[in-house]
DNA sequence: ACCCCGATCGTA
DNA sequence: ACGATCGGGGTT
């Protein structure tokens, strides 16, 4: 697939990668949906970040190369996916919240919870390289879509940096 | 071995 | 505003 996105799009600083990946369509199986949400999480100075701490074995991945799946359990009940970004050894990544769902059906899945649960992501997904998976890959868009940073959702530290980005236009909504 | 709490969501 | 629900990771 000519149009994917490459390992180069992710390997960036995390701020950019969050910014740029909306309105990108991403692919999960037979799902594809437009990316309307996303968050960043960088570093080991981020203390919302998991990586804050260093490396464990539920974060490790977000230590490895750009363009993988970090899916984690979380509230004993959701999973949410993220994109790792940055170079190899940099922990950071893009929590993906919202998808605007084109195929099969369309549909608004706002929140990172539900849209694991209706795609079906749980931690079989994660550590996949997006870069190589046959079925499970971001794709290129010509959008371009205009964005509002604010904080990110449901976190006790860091709520001063905003880094939540969101797609404007609410008309999005279905 | 134990305990606290979380990158959520639906209901009240 | 709050409870459901349980794994991770820091602490003992």
């Amino acid at each position: 697939m000519a149009d994917r996105l490459s390992r180069d799009f992710f390997s960036r600083p995390t701020l950019t990668v969050a910014q740029e990946l909306l309105g990108k369509i991403m692919i999960f199986g037979t799902s594809a949906g437009i990316i309307t949400e996303t968050e960043a999480y960088i570093g080991q100075d981020d203390p919302a970040c998991h990586a804050a701490r260093g490396k464990t074995p539920r974060n490790a991945v977000m230590f490895g190369p750009a363009g993988f799946s970090y899916v984690y359990f979380i509230y004993g009940m959701y999973h949410c996916l993220n994109f790792v970004t940055e170079e190899e050894g940099f922990p950071g990544a893009v929590l993906i919240r919202g998808l605007m769902l084109i195929e099969p059906s369309p549909l608004h899945l706002n929140g990172p919870g539900k849209l694991c649960r209706h795609l079906g992501i749980t931690r079989d997904h994660n550590a996949l390289d997006l870069t190589e998976h046959g079925t499970f890959y971001v794709k290129e868009s010509p959008i371009c879509p205009p964005y509002e940073a604010t904080p990110r959702i449901g976190i006790n530290k860091g709520q001063e940096k905003l880094w939540r980005f969101v797609i404007k236009n609410q008309a999005f909504e279905i």
